[in-house]
DNA sequence: CCCCAGTCCTGCGGGC
DNA sequence: TGCCCGCAGGACTGGG
């Protein structure tokens, strides 16, 4: 599931179509339900054709390509996503390609099994809209431990579920929330509200060391094998989590069960021992 | 404002 | 063996 780092490692991955100009956009031929594409496809065209890709940014979880003129391209992968210079997955969920010319990367296509994704074109005033400060946090790798500690001390949500508020803090996914505390030593379930000065430390230091280290292994493929980078190839990080997908292993810190619980519908992964839920529990070195 | 539950979508695995 | 149902969770929406 794309998260910052899989979609930090898709933009990198097609950084190679700066200086190049687009000259077609076209759905793919897929038999799936199709996917949100703004504007329609027609103004789409009129819009993106001719344009010079000027640079490839990322903003939280979504790819942009800025435009000469201002416009952006947004690509938002949400859960099954693919922004691909290289041959795909599989040719069935293909949903758009767009062809560049004067660069060696002649096609970025973009592929969704489930569809639950979108690319969109947007002027200046409606990606302001969409991603401006009031809908969107800081970048999770950007943000500094006041402003962290500023964003969420006042909250009583727990602590797991407010790292997955995109406009509290922008990147951090269900997979990343729990290696984060793991790594912090930080129960899923502790209040905001109830966490120190040292814990919020922590938890920033946490979120760089452990985004900034997927980002090294080009991100998760998880066992559906779904998340690739932009050459189709999976990513290497899956083999360094420490609690996430490992209910009942052993932690990777101490001789405890790793314990999997439920949080706004969403699946949790905890050590008991060195993530307690009274306390600050046990400090550990990252790796 | 704050927070939660429901919604979209497809493939897969468990249960019978 | 085959079918059905629940689950996976990103971002958004509506309601309390």
């Amino acid at each position: 599931m794309p998260e910052l780092p899989e979609v930090e490692t898709m933009r990198r991955g097609i950084l190679g179509v700066v200086g190049g100009v687009i000259e077609n956009v076209q759905r793919a031929k897929c038999k799936c339900k199709s996917i949100l594409i703004h504007p329609r496809l027609d103004a789409f065209r009129r819009r993106a054709i001719g344009r010079t890709i000027r640079a490839v940014d990322r903003v939280g979880k979504r790819v942009i390509l800025r435009l000469d003129g201002g416009d952006s391209i947004v690509f938002e992968p949400r859960m099954t996503g693919l922004v691909l210079v290289a041959d795909p997955p599989s040719k069935e969920h293909l949903r758009l390609h767009i062809d560049v010319k004067g660069t060696n990367v002649g096609r970025i296509s973009y592929w969704d099994r489930r569809g639950l994704g979108s690319v969109q074109l947007f002027v200046p005033r409606e990606f302001e809209d969409r991603f401006g400060p009031s809908l969107l946090g800081p970048d999770a790798l950007d943000v500094t431990p006041g402003e962290l500690r500023k964003r969420f001390c006042n909250s009583r949500r727990e602590i797991k579920v407010a790292l997955l508020d995109q406009r509290a803090v922008a990147g951090i996914g269900n997979l990343y929330a729990s290696e984060i505390l793991h790594v912090a030593g930080i129960h899923p379930q502790r209040a905001c509200n109830r966490l120190t000065l040292k814990q919020w430390e922590s938890i920033h230091e946490a979120i760089r060391h452990v985004l900034q280290d997927a980002i090294s292994h080009e991100g998760s493929t998880l066992s559906d094998g779904t998340y690739r980078n932009a050459l189709n190839q999976a990513g290497g990080y899956q083999n360094h989590h420490r609690v996430y997908d490992r209910n009942g292993e052993c932690c990777p810190n101490c001789d405890s069960k790793i314990q999997r619980i439920v949080q706004a519908q969403r699946s949790t992964f905890f050590c008991p021992t060195c993530q307690t839920k009274r306390g600050s529990g046990k400090k550990r070195t990252p790796r």
